[in-house]
DNA sequence: ACCTGAACACCGTTCAAGT
DNA sequence: ACCTGAACACCGTTCAAGT
């Protein structure tokens, strides 16, 4: 452990052999700062997953002590605030054109929304449990002026901003968890084939098997956009 | 601790002081059974959340040392997975009526499993990320069985089933996030009103204030009934 | 068959201290 | 202003052992 240690502090004094062979110090970390903490939070989570993300490991991956994250966090509900908020971001159309498309532009968002999360599983099932980050309030504000501006009654805003929110959520979250576990897929259609006498519909149309998520995503999104439509 | 262990040991020889005086004693446990353990892990996580449930904290309210739980469960997930479908558990009418009402019998369970999950508020959020246990499939074989009765061709079938269950995750994760906390709730529409500058549009809606859950939860159902029946 | 404590390899965070 | 190690109060689980 000593010995580690010190090898990972030679990085200062050895200066000639770094000028002389620009090593790819694996070391050589720039400071740290919020930002950097922050980057290398969505990597170990991506990597391993949310039971992955260990104050310690975090430290390791920056090369600093564990101590010196608090200086820049407050603690580790803070790193996953902030590591899903930096997951969010949305650069539409900076300034909405008045299109007519407001469909066009609700389903690009959703669908965005929907990528960011599945390119990171992690987030999705912590998105509803945390304070929603600025990146989250945007899309919302986005959202919530699309559907205004193409009709939606005030009085009708809020319940169809909740409904279109708890379909994508359901579907990522959903989505996001069944494909971390292809094998328990696997798993869950043979338990369910050895009891086809107490789930013979489902095991007949093999639910746990069908993968058209993508589809099935769209389909329910168009029946909720048709029912809020302004008539 | 030995005083304890034995205390919960004298409840077979204490036959007559129990006559006697019925002395309700708070440590003669029953014995160990994995049913006693799933349901005190019930009323753990009820009373502390998600991150409460701690088999060291399960042991002390059974009254038994941490590693005697290892008997009767292979470790801290089996545990949950056992809560979980414990508070899933539907009784439905037991033979389905050949009733013409299938949008009202869809339309019961996917309430009552919602009811479900907002009695146990960690349950939602820990559902799509396990395995899913006999009550739960028999909820999707019933609401299988329904739809098909229904008519909905077999083609459409998991599509239907998958879009309900994504909106049913969605509304009851994200209601019991935020009925767990109501302060931050404020806190979040104050942080808001804040920012109006740059999210003046949900500010003004009360985005985030706005509680008709139950309504919303209704409308986006029969939004997507009607987007699923057969025609 | 059922239960146990000691021990191991981890956690997040407080604190007092270093530069 | 920024970073640190030691220490504390926890975790889940292995193991070897008891009855």
């Amino acid at each position: 452990m000593a010995a580690k240690r010190s090898g990972a502090r030679i990085k200062r004094p050895q200066r000639i052999s770094e000028r002389l062979q620009p090593v790819q110090q694996p070391h050589s970390e720039p400071p740290l700062s919020r930002e950097r903490i922050v980057a290398t939070a969505v990597e170990l989570l991506d990597a391993q997953g949310l039971d992955g993300l260990t104050m310690r490991r975090l430290a390791d991956r920056l090369g600093s002590g564990v101590m010196s994250l608090y200086w820049h966090v407050n603690n580790k509900e803070d790193v996953f605030d902030l590591a899903l908020d930096s997951v969010l971001e949305y650069r539409g159309q900076p300034q909405i054109v008045e299109s007519q498309d407001w469909r066009g532009e609700v389903g690009h968002m959703l669908e965005n929304w929907r990528a960011c999360m599945l390119r990171h599983p992690w987030s999705a099932s912590l998105l509803p449990r945390r304070a929603l980050g600025p990146n989250m309030l945007s899309r919302l504000e986005l959202l919530s002026k699309i559907l205004s501006r193409a009709g939606v009654a005030d009085a009708d805003l809020n319940v169809a901003i909740w409904s279109l929110w708890n379909y994508v959520m359901g579907a990522t979250i959903t989505r996001a968890s069944f494909d971390l576990s292809d094998d328990d897929r696997a798993a869950a259609q043979q338990r369910l084939a050895r009891l086809s006498e107490r789930y013979p519909t489902i095991e007949r149309s093999r639910l746990l098997l069908d993968n058209d998520w993508d589809g099935a995503f769209r389909k329910g999104l168009d029946l909720l956009l048709d029912g809020l439509a302004p008539r």
